[in-house]
DNA sequence: TATGAATGAGACTTCATTCAT
DNA sequence: AATGAATGAAGTCTCATTCAT
């Protein structure tokens, strides 16, 4: 969706020119997000956005694919196992993904927040991608664990997977939150806290889906 | 919040006044809600407005209050029994409540979407207030769980209610969507689902969290 | 095309608008002008144009319905003979016609000017009206004239009409330009030329025309 | 006008471009006209305009010239025939012009629009000349008819002129409309029309004129 | 108090022109 | 000489808020 010529521009431009609008658009969602300040921090001319991307939506909704395409890039790397136990998942790679909310917490949090429906009214088609893609891995985990005997298999697939998505983003948005509090650097008193947090919350979910 | 004048009004003109608001703000968010539309759909003029309300975050601020307070008086009324378990409450209310939604389908959505952070940016003050009047009660019910022995007791309260908040608040988000679906007229079968839908929740809830 | 509180307002500002309008795009042509200057001349504020109309097109729509129908009222209460030859038509009402011009230079320029298709672009619809009403009244004379005899009925009307617009076009610029040089301020010998001049015309005309 | 680079550019290339300029100026207006486009169906850079010409103007500016060289050539080959009656000059030469405006309707259309005031704010400059080299040959051609004894001579050459021009645009005008309309292929029949409505137009010139 | 016209700051967007390669 | 990215002045339009009646 950007024009021909933003995909030209050497990487360094073109990730200027991405984080300052994630950066903008995070700080003060869309509607009171500013071209000129997207532009000025990025280090270019107001006009430039224009010749790279169609209109301020545009902007966003490329944000959007860029960070998740972001992601795709680093998770891909960070996850090669893929028969994973659901509650695996969370004990093992917390470290992993701490450090990628500490490295990316910018995007870490406009993924999040796009995931969780902040921009809805803009984003709907370019969240249904987002949306399928968590989606489909997380039914895996679910199949996985039923297949194994781990899961219970008396409620249904999308209800159990509601069940899990529920409390996993809350979970994580509070360590988030708690994460923004000192800075992104834990000391390792805020590691130990945060994987008795995990913890709790593995204990949690496999209870309540347990058979 | 609202100026004097405001509360000088006879309660039908108030009523059309925040109601269209809400109607505004939930449709089209903050920033793009226009004075002159809610005016309007209030039946009154664009600059009674401004005689009513300092600006138009006051505006949005007391449609929080307001829709809160709604709810206040008719729970009161609904939820007399105070000392529930917590598995109770989702079970035995759930006509009632779903009557609440078909009634008053805006007021449901726009204060879910309050307590969830839609507005945040704009509610810090307001949230925080419904906020706490929730999870109080809610910390209570799983006080209550506790001393009754339903609730495990080798967790933090505080983790307790985010697992509680985060599947309550998935189910019900999920719930609503699908009331629209059937634009709040369900069907028996519509009925049933629903509660079959939360007695699942339910299950998964007092198995994560039982002793 | 309008908006209702364009309407509304006193007749003097109305005209205010209308005139600083036409001016301006008279002056400068629909592109180059803008509604800021517009708004300043007609003494209002810029944004005040935007609650008259909806956006510089309709202003500029507006400001041709308004000039045609200026000429409506002025040249209905000029021309009551209607069972006039084509000849005297021009002879007869040179001196009103003039004075019409020197009283409003600018509307008649402009409504010239739209007729003759100088802002055809835009106003194809506007246009088709005022064409109409013209062509109408041309081919009754046109018509009368051939009833009466003095007009050649070997011609398609439609032709005889093309001829007529043709030569009275050409020779109603020519006068403009000429009075335009004078500043609309005729001396006796400056109006003794027009008519010797429209003379001409008709005689060319006549001679053209006649059986 | 135009720089001395465009000067050295290769027949084709420069052609491309005042081709592609005139489509644009005559599609658009001058205002609207883009130079990005205009480079563009040329097949060049859009900096490359900036390299022919000084900027938007003189391209404007060397498009009038350009057409009118363009028919200076052409015409000349087409009517050596110097010392012709003002009449026989259009019955004559009708299916030549045709086939000139069935050739290059753009190039045809663009002068017309120049030579009739379309582009007067630009243009005053390259109009007059190109106003007065047609008037010259008019000129001629009336005086010719004087001194030959078939136009009147109780009338003033410019007045003559006058009428000449009028009936002879609109009649113009109308047969490249009409053109148009048959996409510029002529059937026969279209010929048959085309050259009884310029027999029409002769009569009415030649009997407006006789003596 | 109610009304709705008036205001103007402020944001988006365009595009002729410049400039570095 | 050719290219096309960069620039920013300038113009349109929006709408919260004010103000006169």
């Amino acid at each position: 969706m950007p024009k021909r010529t933003f995909n030209r521009l050497d990487d360094d431009k073109k990730e200027r020119v991405m984080r300052a609008a994630i950066e903008e658009f995070q700080a003060h969602g869309f509607e009171k997000s500013k071209i000129e300040v997207i532009a000025h921090n990025a280090g270019v001319a107001k006009g430039s956005i224009y010749q790279y991307f169609d209109d301020k939506k545009e902007l966003f909704l490329y944000s959007v694919t860029w960070a998740l395409e972001y992601f795709m890039k680093v998770i891909d790397r960070q996850t090669p196992l893929k028969d994973m136990d659901v509650y695996e998942y969370f004990l093992s790679g917390s470290r992993e993904r701490f450090e990628l909310l500490k490295r990316e917490p910018l995007l870490v949090e406009f993924s999040m927040d796009v995931a969780s429906g902040k921009y809805a009214s803009l984003a709907k088609e370019a969240n249904s991608e987002l949306y399928r893609i968590g989606e489909e891995y997380e039914l895996r985990l679910i199949d996985n664990g039923k297949k194994r005997g781990t899961i219970r298999d008396d409620l249904d697939d999308k209800i159990l997977l509601l069940f899990f998505q529920g409390v996993t983003e809350k979970f994580t948005r509070e360590i988030m939150a708690r994460a923004k509090d000192f800075k992104y650097e834990p000391t390792e008193e805020h590691f130990r806290e945060m994987e008795s947090f995990i913890k709790s919350m593995v204990s949690l979910l496999k209870q309540g889906m347990e058979r």
